[in-house]
DNA sequence: TTGAAAGCGCTACCAG
DNA sequence: CTGGTAGCGCTTTCAA
């Protein structure tokens, strides 16, 4: 005999109390209006009274699905993940779709063990808001007809779209913004300099200072995720000799832990350094100075997302053309400017 | 013919492809070693070969609970939930749980729906975290036999433990740091004042200005939680004409939202006005100016949730006394002075 | 308007 | 070492 860790009613005690067939509960709890009303009463009664609550494994077997979405992000300590998750999760629930999320970690065997677990729950779809890849799991994706979206990475495939943001469209803004400011001694902090939608900042970055202001020096430095690591590169970059006018940050969560270094330091902002972050987060209004940044609208971006997994669904279920549902979808940043860059200081500025 | 929205495999398919049957399938994919060794790799390479992942919802239902615990927090865009839920999180991976966690955005409703929604799913253990509560939870909770950890409301019963931080203690520590700096005109600024843990620490407020310093003056004033919210309240506290020389916030990230306000008034901190937070989340170190702030051990928090459960769990199934995991533990609070505090002005401040 | 019963995919027991 | 099979709790025909 197993242990049973908590003793719920099933379906069976309920009918028993209140003498109709398990049918007829089922019924009664799933809205199905042919059942009489007092017998419908007696039910829900004996419910009640047994502290029923179904079991929704029981349900999602027969159902071959669960209406739940499953969605993966890389740090939900970063706003910029958190708010997009919230407006996936909205949108979901107005649909009267239940969420579970997991943390990756940025780290590819969490991302896949993460899809493993989700695919087993048989959830409806799976968001993927993550900057980190893995080569399988691209084939598993597809082979699984699983509606799919991908943030960031990722390429479009019969069951699976991807929502991108133009960043090259954005740090351009950020560069020509500062090279017209007088800046010609810039530096990129940013981190995971091996995952694709990063280093693609890194590289648009340094293209676009090449092409912006060809005899401007530029320098590129990383750290993890977070405040501590934008502080830790800051740190670094200092360290390195180089002289920045201005710091570009991948985030502006490291911004904020750049800003606070450069505050240590007695290093001015935007006097001294000019500093910009990426995302436009709600703290980038509230620190101090206020972030210049690329605002990513991340509402849309939920909203976007929640659509391509209705999308593919009903594609699926409508049998349409394989890839009905398989699209590419690009969101543009737009520049915010705040307190934290001006006009570059003539002389460079002591370390 | 239901439509199934994904097309997986079932164990039947992978025990045909290999040429066995379903039990024994099964024994390999939950390594149970009694195969013999090349019919185990027919199995593997089957399963593999078709894509194969097993339904966890069939799983579950045999075994009547699954091996994941539920998180409810009020608001997980609060870097203190979300540290105490990391720390929750990870404990359970280490022990290998799965866990699902349910944001309830202080509402009662919504925290009784996630609690249904994860008795459903037959959870092996509940950890709310959260502030907010309902009079028929815990008749709910009880019932089921459920473990269940409560941090900061509900009260201790057969399979309930409760964890408490003694709220108390800390903001007695922060009054009487600020009486000795010569304050005596202090505000609170707090949310959600109906909620029992934040008209705790509203009340405990009051009675410690009361008690430490009889003749200083004490205002009260509430935002939502979050930094627009303690910008909210600043702005609010203004308003009314009351002009405070330290401002004692219910948690960090709404001070940090107050000292924006101040800044934007020209009113400096700490010189014209103190500030403090509570709760010493990683950003209360890289605001401007850092903040003071009284520590709570998140990180231990989210371990001693684990156990606690585990404690429940392992009790129900040895069938201890009843009440032997029902618990209430309480953690102490620290004070953490950084630099948005200082003695009191002489002057008033001007609005 | 209701009941009986066939599964959903998996595990675990009992035989062999 | 392996197979047959009885459920886990629920939904959903098919009959009555």
């Amino acid at each position: 005999m197993r242990a049973k860790p908590a003793d719920l009613k099933n379906l069976n005690a309920v009918a028993r109390r209140a003498r109709v067939s398990t049918a007829t509960v089922s019924r009664v709890l799933n809205n199905i209006n042919v059942v009489k009303n007092s017998t419908r009463l007696r039910v829900l009664k004996a419910a009640e009274a047994l502290n029923y609550h179904p079991n929704l494994h029981a349900r999602s077997l027969v159902h071959g699905t669960s209406r739940t979405l499953g969605i993966l992000v890389s740090n939900l300590e970063n706003p910029f993940f958190f708010d997009v998750y919230r407006a996936l999760e909205s949108a979901a629930r107005a649909r009267s779709y239940e969420v579970v999320v997991a943390n990756t970690d940025y780290r590819s065997e969490q991302l896949v063990a993460s899809i493993r677990l989700m695919m087993g729950w048989r959830v409806a779809g799976l968001a993927a808001i993550v900057s980190e890849m893995d080569s399988q799991l691209m084939r598993m994706l597809t082979g699984s007809r699983m509606p799919v979206v991908f943030y960031d990475v990722g390429v479009p495939s019969p069951n699976i779209s991807v929502v991108r943001v133009d960043y090259r469209k954005g740090m351009k803004k950020i560069v020509e913004y500062l090279a017209a400011l007088g800046h010609s001694r810039m530096a990129f902090v940013g981190h995971h300099s091996s995952l694709g939608p990063i280093s693609e900042r890194r590289r648009t970055f340094l293209d676009t200072v090449q092409r912006c202001s060809p005899r401007s020096r530029a320098q590129v430095v990383a750290g993890a995720d977070g405040l501590e690591g934008g502080r830790q590169a800051a740190r670094e970059l200092l360290a390195s000799g180089f002289r920045p006018t201005a710091i570009l940050c991948v985030n502006d969560i490291m911004a904020v832990g750049v800003l606070r270094e450069l505050r240590d330091r007695g290093i001015r902002v935007p006097e001294d350094v000019s500093v910009t972050g990426f995302d436009n987060i709600r703290l980038a209004e509230f620190c101090s100075p206020a972030l210049t940044t690329a605002h990513i609208p991340r509402e849309l971006i939920g909203r976007t997302i929640f659509e391509q997994l209705m999308a593919a669904s009903h594609g699926a279920a409508k049998r349409q053309a394989p890839d009905a549902a398989a699209r590419e979808t690009l969101i543009d940043p737009e520049l915010v400017v705040r307190e934290s860059t001006a006009v570059a200081p003539k002389a460079p500025v002591a370390g």
